[in-house]
DNA sequence: AAAACCTTGTGATTTGATTCACAACTATTA
DNA sequence: TAATAGTTGTGAATCAAATCACAAGGTTTT
């Protein structure tokens, strides 16, 4: 159930406030101004302030933003109040580095199928898990809550595989592919290119 | 010498262009409409034609871009006429991830340069490049033309990597560390951060 | 307890991006 | 050749986002 009135745009910048507020708490603060917070996080504290007003008012009038309270109001909008099992496809170099990255697991997301289709590969176990071959996708998410993949397949094998993830009911793919994905009404992509960010940067540069 | 006048909005789909472009071209494809791009890009025919229009008139009436012209077109704009070497600082599980990527030396990008703390990790070889000392990083920085940094340290070794590198003559940097970088203006930051995206995506599950 | 100060939340305004609408031009068909 | 169809490029209009300005309410100081 999404909240379609609220601007894509102002969801986008609330992990980064989450981020930034999980930072401060770590260092003891308690409490945090919109200027604070601005000074942190880089976005003017006006903005900050009408974001976060968008879903209810977190703040205490001459004092800012009970830091804790804030996180859990963030967390429960985000919907990270619970563990979210993702599946990888495709465990190659990038696939291998994803799986051991310890930044998923800490902020609530955790891999717990690995698939891919060379030989060599299934049956290995990389920081716990054994990975499988990709043509038991079918019964390994049939039989898992599993909403969220992680795309890390060659360019010309991603659409395919996307296909597949979303035919056995995944609803949201972040895709490595340097593709831009087709797929169905209802099921989200976010794409990580980070060729596409050196060419914006070379823009700039003389 | 930027141009100050074009959105930023606008420069950062040109990459997404070039990209689909050269699918179009490697498919055997010699003209593309902006109705055909458009498709294929997931971007409104005007506001492509409106987003090219702001560098000149690329197109033919009644016919179309020629495919071959638009990609070189785009190349110039973007600065894509030559090979961008890069250092990487972390050479870690995506650092070496990355090192071993194609897909950067297939854009034009060349890692030239890795550098870690790490004794263990400092004199191996990766993909033909023998990781270095950081504390190297003046020297070898000095004598090269680099301008471009790929971070791939732990976040809390971000920030002060960060500010050797730009101290160093680095006017580029794709962050992959999950905190924000404060740089000095004229130096460009670019963020790549999958549990961002993953907590975007997580808004619209349920 | 009053005064001074601080900070939020938000309606009004401004700024910026997207979309509309169509004239201009090219290519194709009859 | 004339008519028809296709497509770009762009000023004007619309829509969306960011910023301004400030009232309201809380906190701190005296
Ligand atoms: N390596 C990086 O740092 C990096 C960075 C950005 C993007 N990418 C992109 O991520 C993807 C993977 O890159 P990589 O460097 O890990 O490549 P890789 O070749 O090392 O790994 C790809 C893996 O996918 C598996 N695979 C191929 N077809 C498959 C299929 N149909 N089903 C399941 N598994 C399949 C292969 O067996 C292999 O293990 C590519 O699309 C690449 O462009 C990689
Ligand atoms: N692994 C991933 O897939 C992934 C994904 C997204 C983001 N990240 C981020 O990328 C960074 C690296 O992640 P990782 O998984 O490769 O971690 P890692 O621990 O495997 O690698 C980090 C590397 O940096 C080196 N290092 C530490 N301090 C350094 C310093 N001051 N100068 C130079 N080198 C130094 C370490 O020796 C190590 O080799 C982290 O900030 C992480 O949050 C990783």
């Amino acid at each position: 159930m999404a909240k379609p009135n609220i601007p894509d745009i102002v969801v986008s910048r609330l992990p980064l406030y989450l981020q930034t507020l999980n930072h401060l708490l770590r260092e003891g603060e308690e409490v945090v101004s919109s200027d604070e917070l601005s000074e942190k996080v880089g976005i003017p504290a006006v903005q900050i302030r009408k974001d976060l007003s968008f879903f209810g008012g977190f703040g205490v009038k001459g004092k800012g933003y009970d830091i804790i309270h804030l996180i859990d109001n963030l967390r429960s909008i985000l919907n990270l109040n619970q563990i979210w099992p993702m599946v990888i496809v495709g465990v190659g170099n990038l696939g291998q580095a994803l799986i051991r990255y310890q930044g998923f697991a800490r902020q609530g997301f955790e891999i717990v199928l690995a698939l891919d289709i060379n030989p060599n590969i299934i049956g290995t176990e990389i920081a716990g898990i054994v990975v499988q071959d990709v043509e038991t996708m079918d019964t390994a998410l049939r039989s898992s809550d599993i909403r969220i993949a992680l795309l890390t397949v060659p360019a010309n094998a991603a659409q395919s595989t996307a296909d597949a993830l979303v035919a056995h009911g995944i609803k949201a793919i972040l895709n490595y592919a340097p593709i831009i994905l087709k797929l169905p009404e209802g099921v989200r992509v976010a794409n990580i290119d980070p060729v596409l960010k050196l060419e914006h940067l070379t823009y700039y540069l003389s």
